[in-house]
DNA sequence: AGAAACTGTATCCGACGGACACTGATTTGT
DNA sequence: ACAAATCAGTGTCCGTCGGATACAGTTTCT
């Protein structure tokens, strides 16, 4: 089928992820029924990753834990990598539905839908990981994004513009969710991700400050303010307060 | 020493790298000379990662290019993080100095620093990967954020929306040359970057317009307008618009 | 009854980060 | 002057990783 070879060609060594995420591979007629599926290999792996990050994601490890060696995954899987594409592709699941009280409000529905995104990040902290640098995307990864897009469809801003004001955001919440996410994996998680930062900051800049006069006076503010935990919101809404001011400088004659 | 004691409790199994990175270990005065340093070794890293991204490192691979035994780099460095934390303040450089026509004005003070943040990533890649999640950062990279912390110093933004407001703008830096990035390291190098993008986005939308109608819709604007190269400055104008609307807002009355 | 197609396994490979024991060079204290 | 202490670099070994390949057993089609 030419099909293929186009694909193929067009996307190159990823087109294994391609089929995978997109085709819907038909079961062959011959052979033995297979014993595992894909479905039940993501999950696996997606269990190991919640558990233990992404390092703990090995093919041995998922292997083992389905009571299977390790090549009989590579009958359902071209590799790690696209394994990995399909566990990000299910942990970012459907994207969320549009609020009801959001229509037509671009600004709480792309607010909406960050921390949608931010709790799905919260959920799946690997995802961070996973999810990072440009590559092939599967259908709910464009699904939430179409959302986005959709929400600012009406907002008189071009396709590009639409395009950058989604970046914009979802840097945002990777950039925020990354701070509060990998220090979880760190020995006792007892005290807050922010605490702990501080404090490690902190004890780098004893007999420094004055090398760094302006970050002791931040921190030394930002102690004594109330507790951190605004930086997501705070920095999502100045990014609407951006994107509404210029919404509306295009709109005005 | 008790600060030694501390130090390890306090910085955990990063204490190595915080040794390495700020503090200055004295040549000991026994034994033979050492035939490396870390300043070579950390820069024939970086070249090789230059070269061929963060993945291209291993220690065999630098103490090959170095003509030693991948274990006599053990001998300066206590492991590859550590390794690969140095590379990381060495690339970041420098914090740029403040340009002259920006003092007093923040909002060019920080559009300037993001400008440089984002060229540094740009001269090296694999910064993006290195240089992620929380960790413990060296002298250059705390003294970039002290740059962009002291921009905001008189805005009237307490700290931690000073913190803020950095993360905010890192992010999006991060955000946009990842984008630009990694695809480098792709088959031909030929095409730019957000052309084989759209490209393999096009590709997947073919035919599934009607389940991804406002992806479909921004893409083919967006492929109408000039070509696309100000997402970077797209989002830092939003954002920069954002904080500055803030700002004003507090210092009324 | 084959032949063809398929699943799962066993074995092997090269590369990785790193532990450990060792040789040889250099400095210090006696 | 000499021995003990200290340090640089090497060689060897281990466990783990992703993956290629060859093969045995199973199911279906002709």
């Amino acid at each position: 089928m030419a099909g293929d070879d186009e694909k193929r060609s067009v996307f190159g060594e990823q087109a294994g992820s391609v089929e995978l995420l997109w085709g819907g591979r038909e079961r062959p007629s011959r052979g033995p029924k297979p014993g595992l599926s894909l479905e039940r290999i993501t999950r696996t792996a997606m269990a190991i990753a919640d558990l233990g990050g992404l390092g703990a994601v090995s093919m041995q490890r998922v292997a083992g834990e389905l009571d299977f060696t390790k090549m009989s995954l590579y009958r359902y899987v071209p590799g790690k990598t696209e394994l990995v594409a399909l566990m990000v592709d299910t942990a970012m699941g459907e994207p969320p539905a549009p609020a009801d009280g959001a229509a037509g409000n671009w600004r709480t529905a792309l607010r909406d839908w960050a921390e949608q995104l931010a709790a799905a990040f919260r959920r799946h902290p690997w995802l961070l990981e996973a999810a990072t640098g440009p590559r092939i995307m599967g259908p709910n990864e464009l699904g939430w994004t179409e959302r986005a897009l959709a929400a600012l469809a009406d907002t008189g801003l071009n396709g590009g513009e639409q395009l950058d004001a989604v970046v914009v955001v979802t840097g945002h919440i990777r950039a925020i969710t990354q701070v509060s996410a990998s220090l979880g994996l760190g020995s006792t998680q007892a005290k807050e991700p922010e605490q702990v930062m501080s404090a490690l900051l902190n004890e780098l800049l004893v007999g420094r400050s004055d090398r760094f006069p302006a970050l002791t006076a931040a921190l030394a503010s930002a102690a004594e303010t109330d507790s951190r935990d605004q930086s997501l919101e705070f920095g999502l809404e100045r990014i609407l307060d951006g994107l509404e001011a210029y919404i509306a400088r295009r709109a005005a004659p």
